[in-house]
DNA sequence: TTGTATGCGTTATCAC
DNA sequence: GTGATAACGCATACAA
């Protein structure tokens, strides 16, 4: 391996020059600046990153957290996140919570010892407020919370314009017809399904229909308890729902279907979704389209550019066939 | 921040005696031990780990270089490996090469610069063979290679049984009464894809089936490519089609569907997956699971328990909808 | 069993 | 604009 100290030599100057000139410091001739970098090209150097982190306190390593590495959502997140950090010359450090308070803690803790230049986090649903991160953090490594955020914590944050998405999807439903339309949910603890719950009643305020809390369904955005929410909203008289989750919109879809409920003819479905099967599902899936991958290229820019404001990333309702009354 | 320093003054002890204690030397008397352990968890003190690598010249970070994470193959491969390599104290560092050679090399080098313990990798389809693996790498790191290996490269791999799969799903496909048996297949450069263009042969042969060079479509792996070869694996009269990925399986069923024919009635197919949505589409696809998260989880413990040699992750035939001629 | 001394490669603070 | 020197926190060879 090559060091600072071997273009040092090999130049007849100081590693301090050298350090200085790769550093693109002001304070070193431009001449010697360019013998240097030529020098080190040539010598094959690369900056050992372990010394450097040691020295400076701050490694080139941005973490990232989430609940689950293979949900498309995140993974498509990470994906996006990684080319523009790498790009910008950081490496990634994945971290997967498993919906665990104590694992993201762990994580958080180990990315700390890490030094990581920032922490990108999107957290548990076990965790109910941002304290812990803050601590765990230490209050020296920039935070940019994605998807799931606590306002309560500072720093940048991304997110989808979930209330806005939730109205146009309900308020699609309405339009076509529908006129009991229930709402799968998740943990209100979650900002996500806040928002989404809000959207949601908003447009149907603004459809002449009535909002009625017994429509609303919480605990329902895996698929098994989609089919669960689904059974309760036929119970209910729904002829339509809004789900806030992908996998419990096929949960229904799956428990209809098998109960010999004609969609949309009988009963419309919305989702949310980043799960690319709802294009495939028979019939389709209408969704909103979350842009996972612009969500983590905004966290990426919301570090690199040291933004601390909240990024918001619009949905997408991609209208398919499982929404369209009409048609049938 | 702690470091042994402190620790060491607030036993009387110096940083060397507490650097051993709590590496776990055998050359430091238990109560010391004890005494350094209890204090050290009292202070709540963190191993700098840039500190601890810089001076070992190994971290305690694994690499994992993927074509793509948000393939649900490759993100279950990650999920499965981060579980249990950060049980065993290490941090995971993930590279994404978008299939590119190039990048490929980049990402190895910057892994290599940050001194990782290990790294775990599925090489970029670019590649052909493994030298600039091995370049990049300089020789010092363990290399666990898994799903697309290079045999000249030394050094543990994970595979899966890719000659029995494909031999079990066109065994199937024959017995199901379809005789003329098309293979969508990939890159030849890549194992997996001649392992599995080699089972299919086999099967065909102990069906009593000519094999026919024709009928094996390459570069179908691809949900659009898969529509491309399914139209001339048609006009080629086939009857039956095994795809080596997933989602050419599904380009195929989609084509063929629009072409009014019937799956599996007039058309059988099987495909090759880890990718949840075939077992939604209608109909249902007949797949070869891969069991990505257990492969993750053997590439961990080849790095953890040091083997260097082959570990088979078996696949398992999910018979579903779209091969059984016999129940239409 | 413990202490002493040294260095990993870099960066930062001085001085000149 | 450059050089000398120290220090980041830890691990190890060697001494005791």
């Amino acid at each position: 391996m090559v060091t600072i100290t071997d273009i040092a030599a090999a130049l007849g100057v100081t590693p301090s020059t050298v350090s200085r000139a790769l550093a693109g410091s002001p304070r070193v001739k431009p001449q010697t600046r360019e013998a240097v970098l030529k020098t080190a090209a040539e010598m094959g150097y690369e900056r050992n990153v372990m010394a450097s982190s040691l020295r400076s306190g701050r490694s080139q390593i941005v973490g990232i957290v989430v609940p689950r590495i293979y949900h498309e959502f995140f993974s498509k997140v990470i994906a996006g996140a990684e080319s523009l950090l790498r790009e910008a010359g950081y490496n990634l450090m994945i971290c997967q919570t498993h919906e665990s308070l104590d694992a993201e803690v762990k994580a958080l803790k180990a990315l700390r010892n890490n030094h990581v230049a920032a922490v990108l986090l999107s957290h548990s649903l076990e965790a109910t407020d941002g304290s812990h991160i803050a601590e765990a953090l230490g209050g020296e490594i920039p935070l940019v919370q994605f998807d799931r955020v606590f306002d309560s914590l500072p720093g940048a944050k991304v997110v989808n314009d979930n209330f806005e998405g939730a109205y146009c999807a309900t308020r699609l439903l309405a339009s076509n017809g529908y006129t009991r339309i229930g709402h799968f949910s998740g943990l209100q603890s979650c900002s996500v399904f806040r928002e989404r719950l809000a959207g949601y009643r908003k447009a149907l305020e603004d459809s002449g229909l009535s909002y009625d809390e017994g429509l609303v369904f919480h605990d329902a955005i895996m698929r098994e308890s989609g089919r669960e929410a689904a059974k309760k909203a036929l119970e209910c008289g729904c002829d339509a729902i809004y789900s806030a989750g992908a996998f419990s919109a096929l949960g229904a879809m799956e428990y209809l279907r098998e109960r010999g409920v004609q969609i949309p003819g009988e009963f419309g479905i919305a989702g949310t979704a980043n799960e690319s099967f709802t294009a495939i599902t028979v019939p389709s899936l209408t969704t909103l389209d979350q842009h996972s991958i612009e969500m983590g290229r905004e966290a990426a820019k919301a570090f690199l550019y040291g933004l601390s404001s909240i990024s918001v990333v619009s949905m997408e309702l991609k209208i398919r066939e499982s929404s369209n009354r009409k048609t049938i």
